[in-house]
RNA sequence: GUGGGUGUAGCUCAAUGGCAGAGCACUUGACUGUGGAUCAAGCUGUUGAGGGUUCGACCCCCUUCACCCACCCCA
């Protein structure tokens, strides 16, 4: 057996049927980005340490990402997420750029973790953010991005859920409490990690994180209090924002959501699908306030969300919503080499067909026609065309309709309006 | 980093410690100017690698590598 060096763990090779599909993801995400007026963007896939450092969690930097020093002695990072980037993106040009802003972006990241179903090294990710406005309809226009893009890949409310929370609701329930500021970052983390654990393990956690056995209860009741965003006018006003924008049936509120990642200030969100044989989060994201102000700019209000392609690719590979034919050549013509005295004759033909505006490949060598012709119905094409001695000698050419197995010989002038025809057909 | 599972033909997978197999795919032919369907024949192996036990190892033991799954974290 042959030794085929390996790839890069985490890594994925898209052949051409996957890179139809993250083709065709990307042409939604375009769509989808695009109805709501978002612009797209990119940054570089490189940058520096210094970065990430101060903004992104601790394991983020320090565990999970691709750094490395270049030639010049510098650290250098393979981007782990965009937002830093597009955080240093805007400060830079803070006062020249028209708010509020809406911008989008897909494209790949890496982080050094152990890969896993739904998590890689590699992978690609979709951006959106909504820029200089900080009010409750702004966050759920990016609530209403993602079940416009949920109704567009098929996925109905029955098959995915988007869970909301507001990071300002719970800390506020937490000072109630009497739990100290310094407290509530490490609270936020454990009641994040609530429907991980055994329930046993997860009160005892608490109290050796040195709550009172009052304020471990009075945690637990207001997780489980489904009604407790009624007490916050942001998520009020976010559901009914929803509700007037036909998206409130995706979208539920959940006390468990809290996110990761330390810069988010207001609502956080995350997407799940239902049928859970995965149970991975679509996406996710969130409000962040202070992250404009914390890379140098002026302090300017955000939101937005980032999902990778991994997960969503899994769940609509699952449920049969992936794009059919994804193997198949681009071309719906193939003209074949009857001989290679032929061969010209057919080139010509091909090149001819191209001009008139169709797509056609000519098959590159003589070979036999029961072969071309298993070639063309292997690649998925719809017309082979056929030149032999019999239609040089009388001007014509021979067009087979490979889909309804009938074939029809005609004056060449007329071959290309005649696969038209062909092609129209189906 | 921790724990579990799996490595056998191009692919998916079989094989009580006793001759390494099947299906699919591929090649050829039935059909010398016509694909898909059918039939026939044929091709395909360092059983991940290295060592050990044994008369004999795909099978048992040790080491190692790769991949998968779970934890951690997260898209």
């Amino acid at each position: 057996m042959k030794t085929i060096i390996p790839s890069v763990k985490g890594t994925r090779d898209f052949y051409p049927e996957d890179m139809a599909v993250r083709t065709w993801l990307y042409q939604i995400l375009r769509k989808v980005s695009e109805s709501f007026g978002y612009q797209e963007y990119e940054g570089p896939v490189l940058e520096t340490l210094d970065l990430y450092a101060a903004k992104s969690s601790e394991e983020l930097v320090r565990e999970q990402s691709f750094s490395f020093t270049d030639r010049g002695g510098d650290w250098i990072t393979l981007r782990p997420e965009l937002t830093p980037t597009l955080a240093r993106m805007i400060a830079q040009r803070q006062q020249q750029l028209t708010y509020p802003l809406r911008w989008w972006s897909f494209g790949p990241f890496w982080r050094y973790e152990k890969p896993q179903k739904g998590r890689l090294r590699e992978f690609f990710q979709w951006n959106i953010d909504l820029i200089g406005v900080d009010t409750p309809e702004a966050d759920a226009e990016l609530i209403a991005i993602i079940a416009a893009l949920f109704r567009e890949v098929g996925l109905t409310p029955n098959e995915a859920v988007i869970l909301v929370n507001d990071r300002r609701l719970v800390n506020g329930q937490l000072e109630r409490l009497g739990i100290p500021s310094e407290q509530r970052q490490n609270a936020l983390s454990w009641i994040d990690r609530r429907d991980k654990m055994r329930p046993e393990v997860w009160d005892a956690n608490g109290l050796e994180m040195g709550l009172t056995a009052e304020q471990l209860a009075g945690t637990k009741a207001f997780l489980e209090n489904t009604d407790l965003w009624r007490e916050s006018e942001g998520l009020a006003r976010v559901f009914a924002a929803l509700e007037a924008m036909g998206a409130r049936d995706y979208v539920r509120y959940d006390s468990g959501i809290i996110r990761g990642l330390p810069y988010y200030t207001g609502i956080v969100f995350e997407a799940f699908d239902v049928s859970g044989s995965l149970r991975r989060a679509i996406l996710g994201g969130g409000r962040y306030n202070n992250l404009m102000a914390a890379v140098g700019g002026d302090p300017l209000p955000a939101v937005g969300f980032a999902m990778g392609d991994v997960v969503i690719s899994l769940i609509l590979k699952e449920l049969g919503r992936l794009p059919a034919g994804r193997d198949a050549s681009p071309a719906r013509v193939l003209v074949t080499v009857f001989d290679a005295e032929r061969l010209p004759v057919s080139l010509a033909l091909a090149s001819e067909l191209r001009r008139a505006g169709l797509k056609a490949a000519c098959y590159p060598e003589p070979a036999k026609l029961p072969r071309q012709l298993k070639y063309a119905d292997r690649m998925g094409m719809h017309v082979a065309v056929v030149i032999g001695p019999d239609e040089a000698a009388n001007g014509q050419v021979t067009i087979k309709d490979l889909q309804a197995g009938k074939q029809q010989t005609i004056e060449r002038e007329n071959a290309a309006a005649a696969i038209g025809a062909v092609l129209e057909r189906e």
